[in-house]
DNA sequence: TGCCGATATCCGGTTATGCAGATATATAGA
DNA sequence: TCTATATATCTGCATAACCGGATATCGGCA
């Protein structure tokens, strides 16, 4: 219960939504959602760990940077929610933009570099 | 985009699953679900005008009381939502408990009265 | 019109959450 | 071990949301 609200309240933020929609195209380091996004390091750090909190994402440590990606955990709330939500985020225009941007910051960025 | 939000906030309060839950098995007033959830008249009144802000119950007066019930509105997301959350509600101790004193509680009110 | 009960909104106090800069931790490489 | 970089957490402050009691609003009825 307390659980499923906390999920909820995971997803109820502008900020963290945005996330959501990147990481469904593929896993992020935390440098890569910062030039997406543009915000500082702290922000999104924290808006993670409250995606992590609720179950959402997972992180994964690669050398000196930290992965992030869906969850494709036990949690079936979670997964139901996912597949509802992706469907209604491509159709905003926040999240297409957000899209577009990573295309284009993906294609100049050198491969294995975060910058 | 903020609306999305919204509608995740809206759901991410306990009190507020547990009416969202209640009004699974139909329309009730504010004092129904005062005496169900045994919470005071402002907070559940309170509780009401966030999911209804979030689009997600309606209220409609019949005399001197408001029957809220679940929104079958345009806004497809809190549709789909919806469906899934209630199965998973379902499963909650919580949930089951609050049906339980519902079901009760429906059985000895006077019909026509709230009292 | 005037009263009463049902509901919505306001008030104040407390707690949670937002942000961004500063600091701590962890890893890679010299 | 020392340094540099990436990430997480802490700090301080502003805003939003919680709660429950008090007050305002609205409909029904005399």
């Amino acid at each position: 219960m307390q659980t499923t609200a906390q999920l909820f309240k995971a997803l109820s933020e502008e900020v963290r939504l945005r996330i959501m929609a990147l990481l469904i195209e593929g896993e992020l380091c935390v440098c890569d959602l910062m030039v997406v996004l543009d915000m500082p390091q702290s922000t999104i750090s924290r808006h993670l760990a409250y995606l992590r909190n609720g179950g959402l994402v997972t992180g994964e440590r690669r050398g000196v940077w930290m992965y992030y990606r869906l969850a494709d955990g036990k949690n079936e709330l979670a997964k139901d929610l996912l597949r509802v939500l992706s469907d209604h985020l491509l159709l905003l225009t926040v999240i297409r933009q957000d899209r577009k941007t990573l295309a284009r910051y993906l294609a100049e960025k050198k491969s294995d570099s975060c910058r």
